[in-house]
DNA sequence: GTTGCGCATTGATCGCAATCAATGAACAGC
DNA sequence: GCTGTTCATTGATTGCGATCAATGCGCAAC
């Protein structure tokens, strides 16, 4: 992942993977309370995250897309503090988490990058307590949307057309709303011409139009 | 900071600290924007983070004490990514990261050390996260108040008893909630006979049912 | 002591999203 | 194909927290 590695380097950053991992639909890549021993950089496939609390209620912190390391969470502990479950059919590169260390303490360009990765997740999750603190929910599923958009555009794939992986509960989990306010929102949205809803399958009209949803009274 | 340092390494993780430095009540200790080139260790005081997106609107993403590390979210951009301002008078130690990052490289402790901070913040932003989508007023504001009493706690301060440095918009910004609610569900709290608060002060009376109150329906 | 300002409390009303409820569509299994 | 289940949409109503508004309190400046 890091770049302008030299080929010695990117020889042994290779050695850092470990196995691969396959994870069927539904399944979990880990569950939380369970000893963190790798971070995982996803290949393939289509991730969520969720902490459960223990008087039982959920909230998804996030969707996770090829390209993307999971797991941060579990360093500070030792044991990982959300569960991770596959949207789709997925696969994982597995990452020891002790040989990250030895070898990022040898590699300077690995130290920074891997110190960035977790910056910037920090940083999303900020952005996260934003949308949750201070939008409506129109506004909400906008930021949502264009998003995902920008994550898919960024991987090659069409910003304005692409499928959710995910139901509109867990949305609504990610977005701190109903399902059923999810629902009328993009009925919402479509109604104002922005996109059109068709089950999983969004394409947007108007992206501009959509990234202006995401400020009060539009 | 990490313990089980040896002597020698001890030494070398003392020269880390540059300058002390003193920023006064209401002042900001960094800005959005600016570019980052150290961390904060809080010596003593009590500061707020918050962002500030293009719209306007402003959301407190956390309230940090003595002990405590600032800045981590300005490692993966290089420039800070949310404003650092001082509730009361305070001070700080100034670590400049490229320096952290050297050393970190050389001593074992300090890389495990530095990593676990970054992932517990990543769990805090996620139980915000649990916090603002799934929980009513009165529950954000018992969980809000549990967490500031342990953390005072911790620190050697009582865990019953502690003036709030912060205002209602402030604690009403992090929560998601508008001050009124806030200052209401105080009042609430102090009616159902778990608390008295007096402006900024504030007695917990029955600590474990504060706890009860984070959950539904108590 | 008085004045002025920021902060907090409390009341009345409004509006958005939650809840309750029913129907419909998609999809997997038999 | 049919059946059962999960997921999505839409309508009706409720309720919590936001908003609007007024009063009160604490504290610093003079």
């Amino acid at each position: 992942m890091p770049v302008g590695l030299s080929d010695d380097e990117l020889e042994r950053v290779d050695t850092l993977i470990g196995a691969r991992r396959k994870i069927a639909r539904g399944m979990p890549l880990y569950l939380s309370g369970e000893a963190f021993q790798s971070l995982y950089a996803i290949r393939t496939g289509f991730f969520k995250t969720e902490v459960i609390s223990e008087d039982g209620r959920e909230q998804v912190t996030g969707f996770q897309m090829a390209g993307e390391l999971m797991g941060l969470d579990g360093i500070g502990t030792g044991n990982h503090n959300c569960d991770a479950r596959a949207l789709e059919d997925s696969e994982v590169c597995v990452i020891p988490f002790n040989r990250l260390s030895e070898l990022s303490r040898e590699i300077d360009t690995l130290q920074h990058h891997f110190h960035k990765v977790m910056s910037r997740e920090i940083v999303r999750d900020q952005a996260v307590m934003m949308l949750l603190g201070t939008m409506r929910a129109e506004e909400r599923l906008a930021a949502f949307l264009v998003n995902l958009s920008q994550r898919f555009a960024s991987r090659g794939y069409s910003a304005t057309e692409f499928n959710l992986r995910m139901t509109r509960e867990e949305i609504g989990s990610y977005l701190g709303l109903k399902l059923e306010t999810v629902s009328r929102g993009l009925s919402r949205l479509q109604d104002e011409g922005l996109l059109s809803v068709s089950n999983k399958n969004i394409r947007i009209h108007k992206l501009d139009d959509l990234k202006k949803a995401m400020s009060p009274r539009c």
